[in-house]
RNA sequence: GGGCGGUUAGCUCAGCUGGUUAGAGCACCUGCUUUACACGCAGGGGGUCCGGGGUUCGAGUCCCUGACCGCCCACCA
């Protein structure tokens, strides 16, 4: 064994070991209750943040714990193509080369990406491997895998049939960026700081003008009415009469609906339904027509008339609000703060537009997902995350599915000359209507999510009936960021429920966001990321892995290094407390022995520690399970036992010596055990080192309760330990040579056998009674007097700092039982409790004085 | 505009249904080349629990309110 543990040679030896045992591979032959995981399939143009690490580490936890714990345990691994995500990447490569997709070809070009995937698309898998991650790569899947994507087209064409998904021309956002339709979802909103002018629009009938307000004056080019709102006194004579749009000069009708807000702007609203979505509904209430001016190129249509057409609306804005104002029609302009949509993918501000899309009605999908989270069958971690869900699911609206790409599953619609739309898995022959088999198919992709959508069983072989699907749907666990809650996992529930016959989990664990440590978010735009990838390359997955559990408590939490660095420290730790056990002791079998208390000390701490760790496991409570693991590891066994069993390794007893050693090995292999889930190399790297015939991976987890808990020994050790804290903290406290000769006398019997643990630890001689010649003093409850040479008058300080601690506590006891309050109203328990501890810093008190007057 | 989470030691965080003297790791100070580990050992100092009200015998913990940070949802130009 390495006399230093290095994890950059150490933690790839294992994860070989692990590759060609093949280890994480399951069957549906395999023995044991399924336990399924499926990870959120990374994009493939993606690269490991912090976000996966910690993702990943929750994961990999639960399923080498249930691992240990018999079950057939399947954390099934995969990556999603990313339409818009990998498109750009690859367009941007023929950038460089100054090549368009459109120079290639679709084909061409759709070949191209497949090329980079077999180059790149690996990248982010082979990077959760050096993490540890034990997934099932074995069956790797891709969502655009044939077999994927045929569950993908059987799903659009049942959601066809059933009359949920179709066609229609609609208002949906429009990234000029990525020339594409985006779902409400994929929009996020961020406040910008706009100006609201206030336009005058001369009244048909030349009586005057109305004044609207708008953010976005080169819309008004598109402008198809006015609206005020009926109750609204001021216009009530103008509404049926008609305005002049300037600029387009075109008359359009003043109409009241109730949307306008009388107290905003000036009270009148000018409606383009062509651009945005209010208008849009305002537009279809009242009939008016929708003039499109702003492309979806970005670019002004003719439309905008021949003085705006192909500007950049940009431009066209500034062109507009100059020709107004040259016209004397701007009437004011107020700084407005307010939100606006911007692309999730590269934040362009969305331009909302009117076009012919593929729609999915979703009430009916969500009713029984919504239901199956309001009755429990599912549940979220921790709870109360469901609101998200709920909030958004509740208010659904139609997902807007087409996307104007080229890299995704194409849809299955042909359309005929005829203008029969053909909606079916494989390309008809011919149209069914007039027999041509001139058909064209749309050139539109499915939105990403719609794959990811089923997951859970499309990656098991859905819709053929695999024994994988059989054996590992539905699965258990989904553990995921709460940033796609809706996005994800509310579709995955739904379509799981409607083509899968059920729930595809029962358990969503949310993760934490890691913030930057100055409480940003983490990104690489703001220069706030930090790579996971050189946290592993310093301290180590295994460290990286328990810094990021231990982090991942809350909500949100900022990135803290100290706790990876803590990690790395356990890490260290083990392998010492390892190589002490190894070294020292011989290979020995069997069941550990108890030869003195600190065994029986040692295997109830164990105990507990075993249960602790399942039990912080089993609520998804990872940060609690890895400090359980810890402070048992460093504290209890490093500490106090492995310290204590040296008294006897390093002894002349070669029967104690033996016994200590059997139940040291003991205590080492429950240790890696416990720890493997968290630190899986370094506790797998000293298992070979025990020399066990079989991987940790397989090896089986703890059960709390193993030995009967020896409460007389326990008592007596906690005695022995308070004691030999005690002695400790007098030779530091007081300068005196840790090896200065001191004699304890406790009371009788008090100690037992762990007499042997405060001369060994403690460096003291004992005595089985007190001492008269010594010096009194409390340790915890227990009186002792302890002697040697100068001690008396070294410990003044000591006991009037005691005695003024307890008449300090006596007298808030006091306080507390003089209140007449109290001792009616609190329970009599509290009050008896109270009055025992006065008792208790009575006595202190007085036998502190009693000390202190007897020194010299 | 709604809603969620957070604000506890210099830093990052624990503190269950209100009940002793509020904890951990890191950092800091003191002393240790003790034969697993200086990525160590032993000891120590350090907190008006964000502000203001309230409920209660008793509040870090419950209620109201304000501030700040992060996030989610949202078609008021």
């Amino acid at each position: 064994m390495e006399s230093r543990y290095d994890p950059a040679t150490v933690e790839p030896a294992i994860a070989a070991r692990w590759s060609e045992a093949g280890a994480f591979s399951v069957s549906p032959e395999d023995p044991g209750d399924p336990f399924v995981i499926a990870v959120p399939p990374p994009n493939i143009t993606g690269s490991l943040h912090m976000g996966h690490a910690l993702n990943l580490s929750i994961q990999d936890a639960l399923i080498r714990h249930q691992r240990m714990r018999g079950r057939k345990a399947l954390w099934i691994c995969g990556t999603d193509h990313a339409g818009i995500a990998t498109q750009n990447v690859v367009e941007r490569k023929l950038r460089d080369e100054g090549l368009t997709r459109f120079d290639l070809g679709r084909e061409a070009f759709i070949e191209r990406v497949w090329d980079w995937r077999a180059e790149s698309g690996g990248t982010i898998l082979e990077q959760f491997r050096r993490l540890g991650c034990s997934l099932d790569y074995a069956h790797e899947r891709f969502t655009m895998d044939d077999g994927y994507a045929r569950a993908v087209t059987r799903v659009f064409v049942a959601l066809h049939d059933k009359g949920v998904l179709y066609r229609a021309n609609r208002m949906i956002n429009w990234c000029t960026r990525c020339a594409t339709a985006i779902s409400d979802l994929e929009v996020e909103h961020h406040d910008v700081e706009d100006v609201l002018y206030e336009i005058d629009y001369a009244l048909a009938d030349g009586s005057g003008v109305l004044t609207v307000a708008t953010v976005r004056p080169v819309t008004l080019l598109g402008d198809s009415g006015v609206a005020v709102n009926p109750e609204d006194a001021r216009f009530s004579g103008l509404v049926g009469g008609e305005a002049i749009v300037p600029l387009a000069d075109r008359r359009v009708p003043i109409v009241p609906d109730d949307h306008v807000e009388i107290g905003f702007g000036t009270g009148a609203l000018k409606i383009t339904p062509a651009h945005d979505p209010n208008d849009f509904e305002i537009g279809r209430r009242h009939g008016l027509e929708e003039i499109t001016v702003i492309g979806f190129d970005g670019r002004m249509t003719e439309a905008a008339g021949h003085r705006y057409a192909g500007l950049g609306s940009d431009e066209a804005h500034e062109l507009v609000l100059a020709d107004l104002r040259e016209r004397g029609l701007v009437r004011a302009e107020r700084p407005l703060h307010h939100s606006v949509g911007h692309c999730s993918r590269c934040g362009t501000r969305v331009e909302p537009l009117v076009s012919l899309q593929w729609f999915c009605d979703m009430e009916g999908l969500a009713a029984p997902a919504t239901a199956a989270v309001r009755d429990g069958r599912v549940r979220f971690h921790p709870k109360g995350q469901e609101r998200i869900y709920f909030e958004w699911m509740d208010a659904i609206r139609p997902w807007c599915v087409s996307r104007q790409l080229w890299w995704g599953h194409q849809l299955p619609v042909w359309y005929c000359a005829c203008g029969e739309t053909i909606v079916q898995e494989s390309p008809p022959a011919a149209c069914p209507t007039c027999g041509s088999a001139e058909l064209r198919r749309d050139e539109d992709v499915l939105d990403t999510w719609f794959s990811s959508a089923l997951w859970p069983f499309a990656t098991l072989g859905w819709p053929d009936e695999t024994a994988r699907l059989q054996a590992f749907y539905p699965g258990n666990v989904l553990v995921t960021a709460r940033d796609i809650i809706n996005l994800w996992v509310a579709r995955m529930v739904m379509s799981g429920i409607e083509f899968a016959g059920g729930i595809p989990f029962t358990d969503v664990v949310i993760n934490s966001t890691i913030q930057a440590p100055d409480g940003r978010r983490m990104s690489k735009s703001l220069g706030t990321g930090i790579d996971p990838l050189e946290l592993i390359a310093e301290h180590g997955a295994d460290a990286t892995r328990y810094g990021l559990l231990k982090m991942g408590s809350s909500q949100d939490v900022r990135f803290s290094a100290g706790a990876i660095e803590e990690g790395r420290g356990l890490c260290t730790k083990l392998w010492n407390a390892a190589r002490l056990i190894l070294t020292t002791t011989d290979p020995v079998a069997g069941a550990p022995v108890v030869g003195e208390p600190i065994d029986a000390w040692m295997l109830g701490r164990l105990d507990s520690a075993t249960r602790e760790i399942t039990d912080a496991i089993d609520r998804f409570d990872l940060a609690t399970a890895v400090k359980a693991l810890y402070r048992f590891a460093w504290n209890d066994v490093c500490d106090w036992y492995l310290e204590a069993a040296k008294l006897r390794l390093y002894g002349d007893d070669l029967a104690a010596k033996l016994a200590v050693s059997q139940t040291l090995r003991h205590v080492l292999d429950r240790t890696l055990r416990l720890a493997h889930p968290f630190l899986p190399h370094l506790s797998e790297a000293i298992w070979s080192e025990l020399g066990q015939p079989e991987l940790l991976v397989a090896a089986g987890w703890p059960a709390s309760g193993e030995t009967p808990i020896d409460a007389e020994a326990e008592r007596s050790v906690t005695a022995a330990i308070e004691l030999v804290v005690a002695l400790r903290r007098i030779r530091a406290e007081n300068d005196l040579k840790t090896r200065a000769e001191l004699t304890v006398g406790a009371p009788a019997g008090l100690l037992g056998a762990s007499v042997e643990l405060v001369r060994g630890l403690g460096h003291a001689a004992v005595l089985d009674g007190l001492d008269d010649g010594g010096v009194p003093v409390l340790v915890g409850d227990v009186p002792v007097t302890i002697s040697g040479a100068g001690l008396a008058e070294a410990l003044r300080p000591r006991l009037e700092k005691h005695l003024a601690g307890a008449l300090a506590e006596l007298e808030r006891a006091e306080r507390m039982l003089a209140d007449e309050r109290f001792v009616s109203r609190a329970p009599a328990a509290l009050v008896e409790g109270e009055r025992a501890k006065a008792e208790g810093f009575r006595r202190e008190a007085a036998e502190a004085r009693a000390q202190l007057d007897e020194l010299p």
